[in-house]
RNA sequence: GCCGACGUAGCUCAGCUGGUAGAGCGGUUGAUUUGUAAUCAACUGGUCACCCGUUCAAUUCGGGUCGUCGGCUCCA
């Protein structure tokens, strides 16, 4: 049969002998490159490369150069990583092992607590099996059957999982002793396999549930060459550098202190500066946008998250109450409930809407202990919150506006890195199906016509409401929700919010929740790791190290650094009796974007020798020079200097 | 909260099988007056996270608590 034979832009026509396989094709047809070929696709499906072809459609290659090449060598090495765990303890129950964006891991039940030590003896093992070169081989049963296989064999979960599956065959894939099921494809040998490595020991419950029994989860990874693993360790190893954990203690930025509690955020001087300027420029922007600021307690009457359903739905995460004479007060889980009463303070008007109230509101959730995460998850935070009042007919515009701002500060930030999602009816939640549809609808449209990418996540919105989010990724691709967009018709019917409209009568107005940033916390948090803590010249806690070559130069460089402080820059000088070279050494590390280097020749002509950070000697300016250069990049908001 | 690992000077870390601890950096003092990533020296610094137990003796062994880290589950 001659069939044509795809391999990225190029193919040619191979004639296949009666059983010849793909596999044999491919050996011939491609001897230099036979273990990078790990699979084919026919007709869009996902074929091994034992497949013998029964029709003449083009068969596409598929090479570990690609995503799905990749995937199945992965996928092929979790299932190697079973056989050596089985074969080294042989009462282990498997779950299952699938590949996933870095690697693959698979889940396992057995009496034995693994501990790291254990990973390289499973390595070990797992090398045995590349060596022998075994073979993958598809068997396809009817579901009974296998049933039986795997009850046979006392692997209870791959029973439960069959138990569940409606097709009436299924596909097992055996190398040497080893049986699993599944849908394939695989690499043809083990011998395929030659650059792998076991990550870490986790644990993780059966099918995600935390009412099920927990497993142990063994994360590892594979690559086609030695180099791209190499890389993806040494990756890693720098991502650790960018954690803002490490930066926020190197850089004396915050900390979190157990004598005082977990999750509870200590902004240092340095920090707190950062903070300064986001927030000062997070007011201005506000101004800008038509809204206005209030303020609000930090705790409220019991009755009052009753009424506003949180102390229903959202008590698993407020602190318990504290005793106030006769009644009982909550610490403040949102500021959602104190913007309404500041609402229904008046009568207000269709004219009135849309009202925009932001307010950086400090609020406390309880976070189970596990969760805690340096300032990413915290138990007490300063959301930059806002609320906005609008009528229905508003609720297009005003949606928008929220995503154009929010747009706005993630790249003034100079945020790559960063997802969008809409999230849709929580199985927890108020309200009819028709005001989830519309809601769900108005910001559905927002995203559309705004023409941002976003991804639906079912389930997620929060139980008053759908929402988007934005979720912004951290040093090492994990994902944390930041700015967010809530429709809210809950709150507004609970508190009985009305406006009166053109015709006299009272009218229920949308709520919207929204942060631009997140948390004051979390966005700091991701923004150290976006910038590795070297951040630009307008958010640096120190601007200028003014650094005199020796005491003769300290009072000319002490009037500098007053001079700077005059204009507005964040200027020090460093009179430390240190040579010059420990000083600029010391301020690098500080990741202070310019150092001013004063000598006798500097001091002589009014003027400083310029060092960028990372960049080095910019050579002599004069200071005025100097000034207006630093004042224009502190207002343009550089982020790359 | 769950599974596992970890918790020694301000920081980074050493301390074999039980006999109350060390280094470098930092800090202080002194000397050095220096041209773009660490000058030299002396001094300083720790109820070995906390509690209970085993032991003649616990930083070291056992149990518990708190905290941290990697995951799971859950969220700004």
């Amino acid at each position: 049969m001659d069939i044509r034979i795809v391999v990225d832009d190029a193919s040619s026509r191979y004639s296949f002998n009666d059983g010849e396989s793909i596999l044999m094709a491919v050996q011939k047809l491609f001897p230099q490159q036979k273990r990078s070929i790990v699979a084919a696709r026919i007709g869009g499906l996902l074929v091994d490369l034992t497949t013998i072809p029964t029709r003449a459609d083009d068969i596409q290659l598929v090479s570990t150069a690609s995503s799905d090449g990749l995937e199945i060598l992965r996928h092929s090495t979790s299932h190697i990583m079973a056989e050596a765990i089985k074969e080294l303890y042989p009462d282990a129950k498997l779950a299952i092992g699938p590949s996933i964006d870095t690697g693959f891991y698979y889940d396992i039940d057995m009496s034995k607590t693994l501990s790291p030590d254990d990973l390289a003896a499973i390595e070990q093992k797992m090398h045995e099996i590349t060596e022998r070169s075994e073979h993958f081989t598809r068997q396809d049963k009817p579901i009974a059957e296998a049933i039986e296989f795997f009850k046979e064999r006392g692997d209870q979960y791959k029973v439960e999982i069959l138990s569940e599956i409606p097709a009436t065959t299924v596909s097992l894939y055996t190398q040497g002793s080893f049986t699993d099921l599944c849908r394939g494809p695989h690499i043809p040998s083990t011998s395929y396999l030659k650059h792998f490595k076991l990550l870490s020991i986790a644990g993780a419950y059966w099918r995600g549930d935390e009412k099920n029994k927990m497993l142990q989860r063994i994360y590892g990874t594979a690559f086609p060459s030695k180099e791209e693993l190499v890389g993806f360790v040494t990756a890693r190893e720098e991502a650790a550098k960018r954690d803002h954990r490490k930066l926020g203690q190197q850089l004396d930025l915050f900390s979190i202190q157990e004598q005082a509690g977990a999750g509870l955020v200590f902004w240092h001087p340095k920090g707190a500066i950062v903070r300064k300027e986001i927030e000062d420029f997070w007011r201005a922007e506000h101004i800008k946008r038509g809204y206005e600021f209030v303020y609000t307690p930090h705790i409220a009457n019991l009755e009052l998250w009753k009424t506003s359903g949180h102390w229903g739905f959202y008590q698993q995460y407020m602190y318990s109450p504290l005793q106030v004479d006769e009644d009982q007060y909550m610490l403040k889980p949102m500021n959602c409930p104190f913007h309404i009463l500041i609402y229904k303070s008046q009568v207000r008007s269709y004219r009135d809407l849309p009202l925009r109230w932001a307010e950086l509101g400090t609020v406390y959730r309880y976070e189970k202990s596990g969760v805690l995460h340096g300032l990413l998850r915290v138990r007490g935070f300063t959301q930059d919150d806002a609320h906005l009042f609008v009528r229905p007919d508003q609720l297009n515009d005003e949606v928008k506006g929220v995503l154009d701002f929010t747009r706005h500060m993630i790249e003034t930030f100079g945020f790559t890195k960063y997802n969008i999602y809409l999230s849709t009816r929580p199985e927890h939640s108020v309200g009819t199906d028709e005001g989830w549809q519309m809601a769900t609808e108005a910001l559905r449209v927002a995203l559309e016509e705004m023409h941002l990418v976003y991804t639906v996540d079912p389930g997620e919105g929060v139980f008053y409401g759908p929402k988007i989010d934005v979720k912004l990724v951290d040093a090492i691709g994990r994902e944390w929700q930041g700015p967010t967009v809530q429709v809210d018709f809950n709150l507004p019917e609970r508190f009985d919010v009305t406006y009166i409209g053109e015709n006299g009568k009272e009218h229920r107005p949308i709520m919207l929740h929204r942060v631009v940033l997140g948390s004051m916390e979390r966005f700091f948090g991701t923004l150290i790791e976006q910038y590795a803590g070297a951040f630009p010249l307008w958010l640096a806690p120190v601007q200028v190290e003014v650094v005199p070559i020796t005491d003769v130069q300290e009072e000319y460089a002490k009037a500098i650094t007053a001079r700077l402080v005059e204009c507005g820059i964040r200027a020090k000088v460093d009179i430390r009796r240190e040579k010059m070279q420990a000083k600029i050494r010391d301020a690098e590390m500080q990741k202070v974007p310019y150092i001013a280097v004063i000598g006798a020749k500097e001091a002589a002509v009014d003027s400083v020798a310029v060092r960028m950070r990372h960049e080095g000697d910019q050579g002599v300016v004069a200071v005025d020079q100097f000034v207006e250069r630093l004042l224009e990049e502190i207002k343009s908001k550089v982020i790359f200097a």
